[in-house]
RNA sequence: GGCCCCAUCGUCUAGUCAGGCCUAGGACACCGGACUUUCGCUCCGAUAACGGGGGUUCGAAUCCCCCUGGGGUCACCA
C-alpha cells in the first residue's frame, strides 16, 4: 500500500478552534500511526490580513501539543508551495484543462436572474437547480457580452444522469443524486479559485490519501468527487469524523456562542476561572483566550497531554474500558473504523479529571517549572524568582500536593509570598468568629508562642494535645487556624500552612483576626 | 423547506458490521459511606441508558421498514 498522507488545512484566523484541533490530531494519529506523512497546508486565499501574524498561534498549538508536522510552513516539502496563495497557477491550470473538455463553462448569469431563479423554484416547491443559459450562447453572442464587459464565473459540469457513491471510512457508503446538484462555481469572476476546487486540486497534487474532516464537510463531497472526476485524479479515502458539540449539546460548537456558553452550567465553570486568572497575569480581555480555542487550554494551565488525551477520548476509543492513554499510546492503536459516528459534546469535568490524572505524574520539578511563570507574570515573585523566594515555592507546592490541577492553581497560594492577607468572609464567619473558637485561639496563641520546633510533627502534637486538654475537638481549631493564617479555607494541610507562614506571621495574624472579630 | 448524517446511563463511550457470552460493561459527574478528628486526595458503594412502533428469527441493543427526535449543510466563505 501507498503511503499514508492525511493533511490539516486551517485557515490563518488568528487562533485555533478546539474542535479543529481534534481534526487535526485525528489526522496526525493516522499519519503517525502508519508511519506516513502529516501535512500542514494553509487556506490563504484571498485573505488581506497579515497571514504571518495570524497563523502564529495556529502554529503554536501544534507545537504546544507536540504535534509536528512533516510538510507545510517552517520545514517546506516536495508538495509546495504550502500556501494557497502561492499555487494560483496551478488552480488556472485546471481550470483551462476543464474549459478545454467541455467540463466546465463559463457562466455570463447575473446573480439576479440566479436569485430570481431561486425564489422561483422556491415558490414552486421544487428544489432550485441553476438553469444552463450560458451554455445556450452562441458564439456572436459571447462575444458581444464580453465587449459589452459582462463578467462571468466558471462553473463545473455537473452530470445529471449520474449518481456520485463514497466509501467513506466513517460512515460507510453514502450516496447523492447528481440531478440535484447545482452546477457549482469553481471560479470568481476575479479568476480566484473557490475553496471546493482548490482543495481538490491541492489534495491531488500533494498526494493526499486520506481526507479526514469534520463531518460539516460531507455535503461538500460530492461536489469534490465530481472535480476528481472530471480531472480524472484518484480519489482519497473520505472520512468524515464527527464535529466537537457544545458540552451536553448536539450542536456544534462555535467561537460565535461565547455568551451562551457562559450560561451552560458545564462550561461556565472554565469561562470563571478564566476571570479569575488572566487579569492576575496580565491577560485580561485578550481576544481567543476562551475554552472554544486551544490557547484558553495553555495559558490556563493545563497539560497539553490532558487536552491530547481528552480530544482523542472525544469521538474514539480504544476499547471497552481503557480512559487514560498518552499521546504514544493513542497513536499505536488510533484506526478509523473505531471513530463514533455521532458528534461528541466537549465533557469540561472530564477533561478536568484527566489533567488531574496527569498533573499527579508530574515531578515536583516539573510542576516548579510549570507554576512559576504564573508567579512571575502576576508579579509575586521576582524575575528571575530569588532563591529564598523557589525555596519557599518547592515546599508550597510539595505542601499542596495534589492540589494543584492546573499550574494556574498556584496563585491561590500567593499569600504565603505576601505580608497582607485577604479573607473569605464566609469562612472567616463559619470557622473563626463563631462560639468559643476566638477564647480557644487566644489560648493556644500562648501555646504556640512558646513552642520552640515549628515543625509539622511538633505542631500536630501540640493541637491535639491542647485540644484534649480542652476537651474540644480539633477540628475546631484546624479549620480556624487556616482561615485565620491564610485567610482561605482551603488549601494545604493546617500544620504545612503553618510552617509556611512562619512562626512569627501566624501569631501575628492569628492576634489580627481576634481584633477582627472584637471591631465587628 | 431540499439534500445528507446521526440516535445506548446526565456526559464521553463499549457492545451493532460477523444476532445468543448483555438481567447492557467502563469512565466522568452526581449522591452515600470509609480514611484523614482538616479542604483536598484515596478507597468502597449506590442511582442511572438500548427514542417509539412494526417486522425477520427459537432468540434483536445488534438485521429490515416506518415514525419521531437531534444535527449538519444548502454562497462568486472556508
Amino acid at each position: 500500500m501507498s503511503t499514508v498522507r492525511t493533511r490539516f488545512a486551517p485557515s490563518p484566523t488568528g487562533y485555533m478552534h478546539i474542535g479543529g484541533m481534534r481534526t487535526a490530531l485525528f489526522n496526525w494519529l493516522w499519519a503517525r500511526h502508519n508511519g506516513g506523512k502529516f501535512i500542514l497546508r494553509i487556506d490563504d486565499t484571498d485573505r488581506e490580513r497579515n497571514v504571518e501574524e495570524a497563523l502564529g498561534p495556529i502554529l503554536n498549538a501544534f507545537r504546544w501539543l507536540g504535534l509536528d508536522w512533516d510538510e507545510g510552513p517552517e520545514v517546506g516539502g516536495d508538495f509546495g508551495p504550502y500556501f494557497q496563495s502561492e499555487r494560483n497557477d496551478l488552480y488556472t491550470e485546471a481550470i483551462e484543462k476543464l474549459l478545454a473538455e467541455g467540463k466546465a463553462y463559463r457562466c455570463y448569469e447575473k446573480p439576479e436572474v440566479i436569485k430570481a431563479d431561486r425564489e422561483q423554484a422556491d415558490k414552486e416547491k421544487r428544489p432550485y437547480i441553476n438553469i444552463r443559459r450560458s451554455l445556450e450562447l452562441s458564439e456572436e453572442e459571447i462575444k458581444a457580452l464580453e465587449d459589452a464587459g459582462a463578467n462571468h464565473v466558471i462553473r463545473l459540469l455537473v452530470p445529471r444522469d449520474q449518481k456520485i457513491e463514497i466509501n467513506d471510512s466513517v460512515r460507510g457508503h453514502v450516496e447523492w443524486d447528481c440531478s440535484l446538484i447545482t452546477d457549482p462555481v469553481i471560479m470568481r469572476t476575479n479568476g480566484t479559485p473557490l475553496y471546493n476546487f482548490a482543495t481538490v486540486i491541492d489534495d491531488a497534487q500533494m498526494q493526499i490519501s486520506h481526507v479526514i474532516r469534520a463531518e460539516e464537510h460531507l455535503s461538500n463531497t460530492p461536489v469534490q468527487v465530481l472535480v476528481y472526476q472530471a480531472l480524472g485524479y484518484d480519489q482519497p479515502i473520505f472520512a468524515h469524523i464527527p464535529y466537537v458539540a457544545a458540552p451536553g449539546s448536539k450542536e456544534k460548537l462555535s467561537k460565535r456562542k461565547l455568551d451562551k456558553y457562559k450560561k451552560n452550567p458545564k462550561f461556565k465553570k472554565m469561562f470563571e476561572k478564566a476571570e479569575q486568572v488572566f487579569p492576575l497575569i496580565g491577560l485580561d480581555g485578550v481576544e481567543g483566550l476562551d475554552p472554544v480555542m486551544v490557547e484558553y487550554y495553555e495559558k490556563i494551565g493545563y497539560l497539553p497531554v490532558a487536552v491530547l488525551n481528552s480530544l482523542s477520548r472525544l469521538g474514539w476509543s480504544l476499547d471497552d474500558k481503557t480512559e487514560i492513554m498518552s499521546l504514544e499510546t493513542v497513536k499505536e492503536n488510533f484506526t478509523l473504523d473505531r471513530v463514533v459516528k455521532n458528534p461528541a459534546g466537549l465533557d469540561p469535568d472530564k477533561l478536568f479529571s484527566f489533567q488531574s490524572h496527569w498533573m499527579n505524574e508530574l515531578s515536583p520539578e516539573a510542576k516548579l517549572e510549570g507554576c512559576l511563570p504564573y508567579l512571575v507574570k502576576a508579579r509575586i515573585v521576582g524575575d528571575p524568582i530569588s532563591d529564598q523566594q523557589k525555596d519557599l515555592l518547592e515546599k508550597i507546592i510539595e505542601a499542596l500536593g495534589d492540589r494543584i490541577k492546573l499550574f494556574s492553581d498556584i496563585l491561590d497560594s500567593r499569600l504565603f509570598f505576601q505580608d497582607d492577607i485577604t479573607y473569605d468572609e464566609k469562612a472567616f464567619k463559619k470557622r473563626v468568629a463563631k462560639n468559643g473558637v476566638p477564647e480557644l485561639l487566644k489560648e493556644f496563641h500562648n501555646k504556640l508562642a512558646s513552642l520552640e520546633d515549628w515543625t509539622v510533627e511538633k505542631l500536630e502534637e501540640e493541637l491535639k494535645q491542647f485540644s484534649e486538654e480542652k476537651e474540644k475537638s480539633p477540628g475546631l481549631l484546624i479549620h480556624s487556624l487556616r482561615v485565620c493564617t491564610t485567610g482561605q479555607p482551603v488549601g494545604p494541610g493546617v500544620y504545612d500552612c503553618l510552617v509556611l507562614v512562619g512562626k512569627e506571621k501566624t501569631l501575628e495574624r492569628i492576634d489580627s483576626s481576634l481584633l477582627r472579630i472584637e471591631s465587628a
